[in-house]
DNA sequence: TATTGTTATACTCTATAACTATA
DNA sequence: TATAGTTATAGAGTATAACAATA
């Protein structure tokens, strides 16, 4: 295959794999960006909006919104953190977890789908690549 | 590193590189997908609205106003396909590949800055788990 | 003064459905 | 009838800059 941009093709593999993952998942009538939140949030560890930016790939200024959608229907809490009141703190709902789990879980099945008939080794290399682009200056 | 979905991963991989790109483009005043469609013209290779949206990996629908834009700045060209006047053939103009030409430089620069300290054969590695989540059904 | 987050603003990105032209 | 693309619509995603509250 020519066009050989490692770049292009990380565009290609996140559209499919994002409108793959609203498909899947379109009974919780969730958006891009929710998935993704969720995603991360998905382990049970609070953050902060800053640190959720940061782990989503977004400014804060975005989150906000995310948030706030995710907020108005029951799935995250928003509160001030102990010790330090500028930082908010973002947590899962009872709600939230059982969305978080499926999102987790329909991420896995699309990988496990997609990656079935790759070596072994193949995914850890990948991943030291999406690292590396995702950090890079 | 926890939270280890390869999907997480590849947003913010592509967040990350989206933005940088962007940046170092700024001189040229150009969307992210304006960004990605140039990328994908730049070998030459005349496409079809169509096949142009397959490989950037949106809709023909989105392709239209991407275009309209490019087409609007003097950067692509739009004709009717000869034997077939249903499909656009999209094409660059001279300023087009000059354009096209700044952001595969800017994307080859990127990946070398980025993907520098890793072993060779990584980078193989890393496209065939790309291109296995591009097509996942 | 610096930092965290939110608001305000202005575009870009996207999909779906309806439409036009061509096949 | 089917296909390629555009238009219309509506909403999501994004950044920047200005702002408020806290440190």
């Amino acid at each position: 295959m020519k066009n050989g941009s490692v770049i292009l093709e990380l565009q290609r593999a996140t559209h499919a794999t994002l409108q793959r993952l609203a498909a899947d998942l379109a009974g919780l009538g969730l958006a891009a960006s929710d998935i993704n939140a969720l995603g991360n949030l998905a382990d049970g560890t609070a953050r902060t909006v800053s640190e959720l930016g940061t782990a989503v790939g977004t400014k804060p200024a975005t989150m906000t919104g995310v948030l706030d959608r995710l907020e108005g229907r029951g799935l995250i809490t928003r509160a001030a953190r102990p010790g330090d009141r500028r930082a908010v703190v973002v947590q899962l709902t009872r709600d939230g977890v059982k969305a978080a789990t499926q999102v987790r879980r329909a991420m896995d099945d699309l990988e496990r789908r997609a990656l079935a008939d790759l070596p072994a080794g193949t995914l850890d290399g990948a991943r030291a690549v999406l690292r590396a682009l995702a950090e890079v200056e």
